[in-house]
This record gives C-alpha cells, sequence and structure tokens, in this order.
DNA sequence: GTCCATGCAAATAGTTTGCACCCGG
DNA sequence: CCGGGTGCAAACTATTTGCATGGAC
C-alpha cells in the first residue's frame, strides 16, 4: 500500500520504471490519477486533463489508460456495464460498489479470507480474483 | 440450483411466474437461454434466435434481457468491459472467467467460504457479493 | 533521411431512446 | 374505438482502429 504523495515531478518516474515513455500527454493522464488517487472513468480523466486548456483527445486518453494497464502501472475495475473504472492502486484489494451513485470504495484484500477455493480446471492458471460487494443506501421510510 | 429441463411449453408459465407477459420474442430469448444453459450475450442470443427466421430485432433482444434482469429471471454478469453476460442460473453462484476465449464457468457459492468481511459503511445495504476469479491457460513452452 | 512511437479523427460496436403499431377491452 | 404494452429504427456513447505526424538516431 503506497502512501506518499504524487507530484508531476516524481510521475515521469514512475512511468519509466514501468517502461512507458513519459510523453506530455502520459504525465497529465498519469498525474489527473495519481494525484487524486480516486477511481475515475476514462471521461472523467479526460474532463480533468483538460480543464485548463486542450490539452489530449478521447482517442489519447483511451489509448494511454490500456498502456498504463497493460504496465501493470494501474488496474481496471469491471463492475458497471457502461463505462470502466481506473484504479491507481495495485495492491492487492476488493471494492465496495455503491450502484446508486456508482461510487467505488476500497476493500484491503488483508480483510478477507477465502477458504474452500475450488480448484482450478486443469491446464489453468489464475490471473486474479476479483471480488465487487455490491451496495446501496439503505431505503429512506416515507 | 434447478436441474429441470426447459422447453417452449413450460417457458411461458416461467415467464408469466415472474411477472412478464409471454410474448413471441420473449419466449424465443428465453428458450435460447433456459434450454442452452449457458452464459451468453445478447449478440450471441440475436443470432439464435434468429437462426431460422428474423425474429426479432437487436433492440428487443437488449430489451427483454432487461426486462428478465429486473424481474429477477436472470442475471447480468459483467466481467468483459466490451459486453454483458446473461445468466439463466439465479441461485447464489460466482464464476471463473477465462480472459483468453472470454468462457464462464459457474462456481457454486457453497464451495467459497468468505470470513473477515469488512463491515459495510453506516446506512448501506448489501445488494449482492460477485466473486470473479480470473484465469487463464497455462503457457505451452515452444 | 528513415523509422518507429505517438496522438487523434473517424469508424465501430454495444446499448438505449422514442415513437409507431397493434392487440385486448 | 381507445390506451397501454410491445417491438424496433434510429440515436447515442464508450471504445478501437488506422493513419498522419514528428522526433530520435
Amino acid at each position: 500500500m503506497d502512501m506518499k504523495t504524487y507530484t508531476r515531478d516524481n510521475m515521469a518516474d514512475l512511468l519509466r520504471q514501468h517502461a512507458i515513455n513519459p510523453t506530455h500527454q502520459r504525465l497529465e493522464i498519469a498525474y489527473a490519477l495519481f494525484s487524486r488517487q480516486e477511481h475515475l472513468s476514462a471521461d472523467q480523466i479526460l474532463a480533468i486533463v483538460n480543464t485548463k486548456h486542450s490539452e489530449t483527445s478521447k482517442a489519447t486518453v483511451y489509448n494511454t489508460l490500456n498502456l498504463f494497464v497493460e504496465k501493470k502501472l494501474i488496474r481496471e475495475v469491471i463492475v458497471d456495464p457502461s463505462k470502466v473504472f481506473y484504479d491507481p492502486n495495485t495492491y492487492e484489494h476488493h471494492h465496495f460498489y455503491d450502484v446508486v451513485s456508482g461510487h467505488l470504495t476500497d476493500i484491503d484484500a488483508a480483510d478477507f479470507k477465502i477458504s474452500g477455493l475450488p480448484m482450478l480446471p486443469p491446464g489453468v492458471i489464475t490471473e486474479g480474483i476479483d471480488i465487487i460487494v455490491r451496495i446501496r443506501p439503505q431505503a429512506v421510510p416515507a
């Protein structure tokens, strides 16, 4: 679990550590995610990056995020059929997903213990386990 | 866990039990899913239903599947950012997801035991827990 | 000058919307 | 007839593709 604060300065090093060429667009996109430490969609990231001036395009945001996922700098979180969220935390953890607000919250994997994990089908290996706890605000009586 | 075999005949009753008006299109779509007992995407279902003659449209397949989910006749499985899968099994279970082939396999919930479930944030209730075990075929040496 | 990495406009694919139609009362 | 439920064409939106550009050697 990584608690360091992220600045534009150390962002370039972080990219290089993951074998990613630190271009202007990539730095902006990485900074948007890491400085906030939130779960953001591609659209939200585009909006943040282009707040002041137009710095990049939709396509570049998508391609860059895919690159980051491939290089294991960030993780995809697939909980909503309509959009993917990107998570700057790559340590092992799971998620609460508020189905009403669409908000995601981390759950440290250490909190969970899973036993009786069924055997894998032969000839396959595990890539990872995703656990989504879907929650909703308690209904308020009328 | 429901092992009965599904025919077009008992399909109409099944729909009525879930307060769904059994129209021709709905019967075909339900039959496609239940007779196969597989995880299918909307596109695959459209292809199956229209195999012989054109029986329905894309939009109707989507609307019908959403109706079925709402009426709790089937479940959505959200594992792939590019498409939703629909699951005729509504008993409590989880999934293996082969990230290479895109194939889904059921895991009976009884096999799993989760302990140390973290407390919910206050004022919310659980909707459900989805567990996805992402797997891939073991790399074959060259 | 050549070549590959990069960024983005345009194309694509999955899904939803809004409206025309038809069937039951 | 009239009205709501039904089905679908067209619209919409998230994401990918293919290509033009430009920097590195």
